[in-house]
DNA sequence: CTGAAAGCGCTTACAG
DNA sequence: CTGAAAGCGCTTACAG
């Protein structure tokens, strides 16, 4: 800290080249009508003096409007929680406004892949400098982001991964990791030999981040070769009536389940059946910090949440353009989050 | 998200009052010289626009430098705990470096309160406009924040508070709570009656956190009527041998301990012991990512760490002062950290 | 008590 | 291919 360092400027750069500020400027940002010698000599200058612009008076001096979109989906009946990465987003927005930022949302439906269709083709045509989406619809989001890609536009993908692709970064949890600690939560206390549920609630038939975190769930076992069955059932109607129907069913041809582990956020959903049917031996386990999943972490339904920070996936994943775009950083690629365990203890604690 | 809005600046207000921009200066930053009439008329408009400074122009035109004083303990052979906030301070300082701010670090020891003083009265002399401490000694740093307070130099808690003092923000645990969520933690797989040990090695004397911790510890059994023992005990001598003499003794006068709860960052030290003499039949729980506890932690001695994000304190706690002298951001007064939860599964994505 | 002018480090037309 | 000049929204001496 505190160690003193003189900062030079374009005008430096300038004085020692023999030429204009305008010039250094037209090297400094790649633009076209400079001879390649006073290229070369300025970049030399620049690496030697070791040059960092001030993007205070870069910004300032410029009156351009940067546009971000962003593409992620809509706030559901069924679940809110894609607030959070919104609420990240609309902080990051904020922040960076004055500087000339603007992002602006598209919003699709998750149980419906052409309206991701659609909205990219919006964003697409909308002349973007950059975009950050979450790609829930695996084939959909490749085909978007290569025609981002052609054109130059960069972009960031929040909540799941889609591996090779030319995104700028990729801003979200480690699925299988996940899972993995989602099976030594939940089997911590179980001592003899287990049985327990997975479940699976959604309407989506190809979710990609269910497998993975399914994956490293049995991992667990194995690796810890723990005796016992894994039972696993897929709820695809995500009304209460239907989960109450397939549970009912599930805990009836299995005797004996001591926990449910819950792949996504719908745990609520779980820990209203046991509450109803008054199933307090069961353990559950489930994900994200939601107001429902809370209130049964409060009263003892739900005895842990995984959760990997959906509001800062938001917020860096706007940040991570608007470094790339304005700052010119160069950013790391991949940045899983946290594996965040919550419980009623800690939760009130508990930072997005 | 994205609705256009227009800035106003200072040629508007000063158009709309009739004065130069100067004069708008003079009132926007309290300074002397300018008739009341003129004064109201500006902050009038000042009001009515909702004028915003653009924080990059000011910077950008003052050639003043802001010097922040850090006062912490330093990293010591017995625990580099210290070194993230330290981490965290040095990253908000590089962000805000071209923006004319400087940290300056002073290191107290952690057993010497006369090097606290020693190191307030040195930033006392050296005139700075901000101060980021930890108050580990509560007398001494009343007495040091005291001073600041009368010199109106704004000053920031981390790692732990001192209630009713002038301080600008405190940016840490809420250890009552962390000490409760312990407890949950520890108890998790206990079914039977319990044999708990609540050890704080510590050389000094007065630490205030170790009695919120341990305060939550007890509330916990309170709470939900565990029966059991808790027995405690202080180790003042932090070295292994001691740490072991200590340990062998209360094992011996206390049969059947089943876990071991350590209020601070020293678990590694219990855990060695736990380790040499075999004692695998003993849960343990402690504090803070150190390199050390996180080795203990791989290889199963320990249990779950707690942690509060320490390098994050670090950081926040610097921009706190910045965001209050340079941006005039008004901040929380109370920022609690989240308690955060590591097993062995989770460990490799923390964010501190 | 007040204002005109220079300058912070850049960008942006415009002219050549 | 290159440069002179104005301007971004502020702050800072300096002059009156």
């Amino acid at each position: 800290m505190s160690n003193e360092t003189t900062f030079y400027g374009v005008k430096e750069i300038a004085r020692r080249a023999n030429v204009s500020i305008a010039t250094v400027d037209r090297v400094i940002h790649n633009r076209s009508g400079v001879s390649e010698k006073t290229k070369k000599k300025i970049n030399d200058i620049i690496k030697e003096l070791d040059y960092q612009p001030n993007i205070l008076a870069s910004r300032l001096a410029s009156r351009k409007i940067i546009s971000l979109a962003v593409l992620i989906p809509k706030v559901s009946e069924e679940t809110d929680f894609w607030e959070s990465p919104l609420k990240g987003i609309s902080r990051a927005e904020t922040e960076i406004k004055k500087y000339g930022v603007q992002a602006i949302p598209f919003f699709f439906d998750l149980n419906d892949r052409n309206s991701f269709n659609a909205k990219a083709d919006l964003i697409l045509e909308g002349n973007f400098h950059g975009v950050l989406l979450a790609p829930s619809f695996v084939e959909e989001a490749k085909q978007f982001t290569e025609a981002c890609y052609s054109r130059k536009i960069p972009f960031t993908f929040i909540d799941s991964d889609l591996p090779d692709q030319h995104n700028l970064c990729y801003i979200g949890p480690h699925l299988y990791q996940s899972g993995y600690v989602g099976a030594k939560l939940l089997t911590y206390r179980l001592k003899e030999r287990h049985k327990v549920l997975v479940i699976n609630i959604s309407r989506a038939t190809d979710n990609y981040n269910y497998v993975q975190i399914e994956e490293g769930f049995r991992s667990y076992f194995k690796d810890h070769k723990l005796p016992g069955d894994i039972i696993r059932v897929d709820i695809q109607d995500t009304d209460n009536l239907s989960v109450s129907r397939e549970l009912t069913k599930v805990l009836n041809d299995h005797e004996g389940i001591q926990a449910i582990f819950v792949t996504n956020s719908r745990v609520f959903a779980v820990a209203k059946f046991l509450e109803k049917s008054k199933r307090d031996d069961i353990s559950l386990i489930g994900y994200d910090f939601l107001k429902e999943n809370i209130n049964y972490l409060e009263n003892g339904l739900i005895d842990f949440l995984i959760c990997h920070k959906p509001e800062e996936q938001g917020y860096r994943g706007l940040m991570s353009l608007y470094e790339t775009l304005v700052l010119g950083t160069r950013i790391e690629k991949v940045q899983f989050m946290p594996i965040d365990i919550i419980t009623k203890e800690n939760q009130a604690f508990y930072m997005n």
